[in-house]
DNA sequence: TGCTATAGTACCTAAAAAGATACTTAAGGC
DNA sequence: GCCTTAAGTATCTTTTTAGGTACTATAGCA
């Protein structure tokens, strides 16, 4: 049975390390959580992420099966992106995260955090 | 405001990314959520990881303010690892996560999954 | 005297993740 | 004709993570 956890295809704790694992992705799911975004609205978000580093997050998010990729047949080209059914369960642990993660700072760091609505637009 | 989310250290959210990223760190928070453990014991619930990733592994934890780090005074040395006060507010996060890997396993891969009993041993 | 056990270090290499920069595509407007 | 726009690719380099192997300390034991 242990064996089970030994083999890192079907370790449950091990599946969401990968899953989250890459330093945009709880960030893009956090946001999208919110309401689906456009890449550039994404990208406007995440000032320091490079075009390619988010494109292949997203297409790992979207292999993965936590979000979907809506492209619209237009030129200049439109691609929306939101979370899957399966993508949206994430979201009370994407919750918990923040408020750990405010709880943390102010503990460990003592600094004063933005609230989840400035923090979240 | 939304400045604040810009700058890396101060984001609720980046810092839990931060905290918890490194292939094995939820795991061994996971494995210390149930009881304190020695160094060997977690080794043991981690066949593949290497002493060195191990070791580095704890000491980021340890710097984190996740985990201490008892050490006794014996020979053969003894070192004791466990939740601090602040690492035990991560377990509910560590549960959902065990949960939506597990729900996530049986819908996407179709695989039956441990229970979290057999699963954290 | 040499062996075992535990929790490491040190040093070097390989692999993975991330970053920088330049290029692409095609409709619509000037 | 040329510029703009949105959402990318392509290619190369750098940085970060991870892995491999060997080595250490020291008490107790045979």
């Amino acid at each position: 049975m242990k064996e089970k956890c030994v083999k890192y295809d079907i370790c449950p704790m091990i599946m969401v390390q990968k899953i989250i694992s890459g330093k945009w992705k709880i960030l893009i799911l956090w946001y999208l959580s919110y309401k689906t975004l456009r890449f550039n609205d994404i990208k406007k978000r995440l000032p320091y992420v490079t075009q390619k580093m988010l494109t292949q997050q997203l297409r790992s998010l979207e292999e993965d099966n936590l979000i979907f990729r809506k492209v619209y047949p237009v030129v200049p080209p439109k691609v929306e992106y939101g979370l899957t059914e399966v993508g949206k369960k994430i979201i009370p642990i994407l919750e918990m995260m923040h408020g750990f993660g405010a709880e943390y700072l102010e503990q460990v760091y003592d600094k004063e955090v933005n609230s989840p609505e400035i923090s979240r637009p």
